[in-house]
DNA sequence: ATGTCTACTGATAGTAGA
């Protein structure tokens, strides 16, 4: 089974691009964010061709979650308590065997923003959320943009970025708390040294100069750790296809074996 | 190089957000 998650920048604008990139890499189960469009707009006929159901969480313009499934899918939870007022940044579905969330978590914008504070808060009510709502002996997963690099070598600026947005210590301590709460990065667990990104920003070149930042994550419990056969950061659908126009953020792909 | 992209607007170019 393959699982993914995907901050696609805009589904209107990007859909042509993820039908190309569902087609040709076949994921089971996939977590998307950044759908900026209404539920009333979700092409969810253009998701069936492809032999998906989608179960969204969405707002007109801005933010907005969903999870396309090639099986049933039954959602359990839609925003993150307490925190509905940052947006539709969170769902989850029970599908395939795995309790399966996907979150578009706070950018936070500056440390001297109004936002930094509140995307800390976001990121506590997450791991309120989760301790309260997620047994660890079960198949979860936690996937998504955390908008957080978790250590130095995430980032392509390296311990040189330490401090900045994305790279603070508090930022990493509540990153750090959910995998406290026995969710284990999945890329980094298969790739102890690798050094990958997920996320360049669109101006100033940054792709081709490997101005990266591994931002977005599949975080698995132990139940899914060990049926990891592959993660894979997909850094070939962060480039051009044809005419088609990328999102910002590379696919993030996991295989797991059926057991 | 903050050099791009997306979606919004009493729109049709300019702004905000990332």
């Amino acid at each position: 089974m393959r699982i993914a998650t995907w901050n696609i920048n805009g589904l209107k604008a990007r859909l042509d691009y993820l039908c190309l990139w569902l087609a040709e890499r076949r994921p089971d189960v996939v977590g998307l964010q950044e759908l900026k469009t209404e539920d009333a707009q979700f092409p969810h006929a253009r998701f069936a061709e492809l032999g998906y159901v989608a179960h969204v969480h969405g707002e007109k313009a801005w933010n907005g979650v969903a999870v396309l499934s090639r099986g049933e899918a039954e959602v359990f939870q839609r925003g993150l308590p307490g925190q509905e007022a940052l947006g539709a940044r969170l769902i989850g579905v029970r599908v395939a065997g795995l309790d399966f969330t996907t979150v578009y978590c706070p950018n936070g914008k500056t440390l001297a923003h109004v936002d930094y504070q509140r995307k800390l808060d976001w990121f506590e009510a997450l791991a309120a959320y989760w301790a309260e709502r997620h047994a660890p002996d079960r198949a979860t997963v936690l996937c998504g943009d955390f908008n957080v690099v978790p250590h130095a070598t995430d980032s392509w600026r390296g311990a040189d970025g330490d401090g900045e947005i994305f790279h603070t210590t508090l930022e990493r301590e509540r990153f750090a708390t959910l995998l406290a709460l026995g969710l284990i990065d999945l890329y980094r667990d298969r790739h102890p040294e690798g050094r990958a990104y997920s996320w360049w920003d669109y101006r100033g070149g940054s792709f081709h100069r490997g101005h990266g930042l591994r931002i977005d994550t599949l975080l698995g419990s132990e139940a899914v750790r060990r049926r990891v056969v592959e993660v894979v950061i997909d850094r070939d659908f962060r480039k051009k296809q044809g005419e088609l126009t990328p999102s910002d953020h590379a696919p993030v792909y996991a295989d797991l074996s059926d057991r």
